[in-house]
DNA sequence: CGGCGATTTCAGTCTTGACAGAAATCTGCG
DNA sequence: CGCAGATTTCTGTCAAGACTGAAATCGCCG
């Protein structure tokens, strides 16, 4: 598994016999569909899930423009959003113009720190609010409490289950 | 008309010395905000925020709206929306007009069934994205058996997650 | 019934932001 | 230098949907 594919394929065709970019319409746009109602924009969340399918995996701006009919403009926009989130890669190799684009690895990583980050603001802000009802009557301050007690326990919880995962299988990206 | 609703039912606790309405605005617009970029319209994510903090912990329609500044209208509208999503009960009492709101019990439930729902329909997009690779190298299909594996990680984990909760905290559903 | 408060529905307004396309900027090369 | 492709930035358009306020509906009470 450590061989790359081919080193001196022209990079302007497709891999081999790889399926029409239609093939996995099913898999990108639904998968974008549901990144949007997590708040990510569709083209966005496209390109993400348009990385996870293409042959070969890296793909420069115009493939991906092309392959899924948004603009150039938009393709440098998303890419950046996505590479800030750390789902995506850019890499340009020394002696060529164009970048390419490819899905970050370490997914689980990614998808912790993805969920981790709110779960910290959430529970930073039941807390202030427990701050703010201090003087109140316990079973007022409950519904809180409980809110609170949730996001701790999901703070605690989630080194393990990240460690779990790693013991799990040696597959570790 | 001498409107002598004496409380004869006593509410929960009393809303006698309770801050003003504007004390709890740290918490309740940034916990909207929050929820705002999950996808929660802001006005829902408010009303949901004042039902942590409200006392008493049941309001009316009316209350909310004027306590949040927001049209009646779009509270009946959003509390529609939160109560289909099991984060706000209502209950009208017998022989009383006006309907009343409360934060839904059963946090930590809510919140896992809230996660697991997305995940779940990610993994069976993430499966079909499999089938639909079902010919191509092994080399291309490995992102998407990444994200596969990290769905399946978690709808396996989840479970055993909440059994854990339920186990080191005897006080909650 | 008929009235009235409570609630929902509806139509219109307005903001937000996603996206395209054009212009501007950048980068290495002849 | 200056070209040419690649990329980013910018501006304008457009649609989605959040929210308001008014009208319609509901449900209880006299």
């Amino acid at each position: 598994m450590g061989h790359d594919m081919t080193a001196s394929a022209a990079p302007e065709f497709a891999a081999d016999d790889a399926p029409s970019i239609h093939h996995y319409d099913e898999f990108i746009d639904g998968f974008a569909a549901l990144m949007e109602t997590r708040g990510v924009p569709r083209a966005a969340g496209r390109i993400f899930s348009y990385l996870q399918v293409s042959e070969p995996a890296e793909q420069t701006a115009a493939q991906i423009s092309q392959a899924l009919g948004i603009s150039l403009g938009t393709v440098s926009g998303m890419t950046r959003l996505l590479m800030n989130a750390g789902w995506v890669r850019r890499s340009t190799r020394r002696g060529e113009r164009q970048a390419v684009y490819r899905a970050a690895e370490g997914t689980m990583t990614l998808a912790v720190d993805g969920v981790m980050e709110p779960i910290r603001r959430a529970r930073a802000l039941t807390s202030r609010g427990l701050e703010l009802m201090a003087g109140r009557p316990d079973a007022a301050r409950a519904r809180l409490r409980d809110l609170n007690d949730v996001y701790r326990f999901f703070e605690e919880w989630f080194p393990m289950i990240l460690e779990q995962w790693h013991r799990r299988g040696e597959k570790e990206t």
